[in-house]
DNA sequence: GCCATGGCTAGTA
DNA sequence: GCCATGGCTAGTA
């Protein structure tokens, strides 16, 4: 597994409960900007076996990305984080200025 | 190798 | 637009 994919898992450990984090944030913590959708990939791939909190992971505009259908994935990411106190507004959206977990860097200089 | 395929995203003729 | 992954052809040996 590449030093990206190990970051992903580390900072996707990291956030702690009633917080999120975006795609695109997760990726470029773990070092690469553009690498949003390796994110997913690891999400799906790697959820189970390293037990991530998979649901604190959202899109760029504070909404839930995984289909939303009746018994899908997106509603129980939905009740899942509203269970750790997030609360949604209107539009389904999370109020990302209020629960963005920003990752502490710990590998310095 | 080529090409389609994503739970995305910054930037906007 | 981005970019790793997976399936499937060329095209060599």
């Amino acid at each position: 597994m590449n030093v990206f994919t190990e970051r992903v898992i580390e900072i996707i450990q990291g956030i702690p409960a009633g917080r999120v984090m975006t795609y695109g944030q997760v990726a470029a913590a773990a070092g690469s900007p553009r690498g949003a959708r390796q994110v997913v990939r690891v999400l799906h791939s790697m959820s189970a076996k390293y037990n991530l909190p998979w649901h604190r992971i959202i899109n760029a505009q504070g909404g839930i990305s995984a289909p939303s259908d009746i018994e899908s994935k997106g509603l129980r990411q939905r009740e899942l984080l509203e269970m750790e106190g997030i609360t949604f507004s209107v539009d389904g959206k999370i109020d990302l200025t209020e629960y963005r977990w920003f990752p502490i860097d710990t590998v310095e200089s």
